[in-house]
DNA sequence: CTGTGGATTTGCT
DNA sequence: GCAAATCCACAGG
């Protein structure tokens, strides 16, 4: 009787998802200041098959229009249209957008409403479900980690994030089905570079990553600096 | 290992 | 019409 009553009053995230949720006030800061404190957590998508998830290793910050620094890289950038919209309105959501016809990129927006500041998610290491993000990535189910979510593109292939189904998404609800979440794992220096991909506004350094982690994309060690954070 | 071109959504000129 | 916050197949060294 008692037991029932326990059960119920679990979260239903809590039994088979790893960590704690983060809360809307992580995604109030600007970009550039989030975007370094999501290196570490974990980007969990709860599917039919299994819960996927895996490890922030590498993100970018584009800046809103209120800015001082303008950011010509950014969706947000001349304002709101159908494609960005999610970025105006409340952090902590989900904004996915279509690139090159055939892939997805993935989002955390962050600042109040009305300020268009978002993080770009540019690599995973795979944690839970490893063997169905590498099917969904066509790759036999021991291939190596680093090929499976490296890649802005490729992590929304393996946890299966498209726009329709995803964009607009609440990752601070407890029933979403797609959520960021502290295990504990810390992180206390972030390798701080240029972003990539980019053609405007190449030169400012918003791109961080875990230094020296085998997930992080590119084929270059790009140059930058490591710094502290908490 | 490097470089090149194709796929084909979305928004701006 | 074309460029874009990309990835992959394939060619050549």
């Amino acid at each position: 009787m008692e037991e029932v009553a326990q059960v119920v009053r679990r979260r239903p995230d809590a039994a088979e998802n790893p960590g704690r949720l983060l809360r809307r006030s992580f995604f109030h800061p600007p970009p550039e200041r989030v975007a370094p404190r999501l290196l570490g957590k974990l980007l969990v998508h709860s599917t039919r098959a299994g819960v996927l998830a895996g490890r922030i290793v590498e993100v970018e910050a584009y800046l809103g229009p209120h800015n001082e620094q303008p950011d010509p890289a950014a969706h947000s950038h001349r304002g709101p249209t159908p494609r960005n919209r999610v970025i105006f309105e409340t952090a902590g959501h989900a904004y996915v957008y279509a690139i090159y016809g055939r892939y997805y990129c993935m989002n955390v927006t962050c600042e109040p409403e009305g300020q268009a500041g978002c993080v770009l998610v540019r690599a995973l290491e795979p944690v839970l479900g490893v063997a169905q993000m590498a099917r969904n990535r066509g790759l036999a189910i021991h291939a190596p980690l680093r090929g499976i979510a490296s890649g802005p593109s490729r992590l929304c292939q393996a946890l299966g994030l498209t726009r329709t189904r995803h964009n607009g998404l609440d990752l601070t609800d407890p029933s979403s089905p797609l959520q960021l979440r502290d295990d504990g794992f810390a992180v206390t220096v972030a390798l701080v570079t240029t972003r990539i991909g980019i053609r405007h506004a190449v030169e400012l350094p918003l791109r961080f990553a875990l230094p020296g982690h085998g997930c992080v994309s590119g084929r270059k060690s790009l140059t930058g600096k490591c710094v502290r954070i908490g």
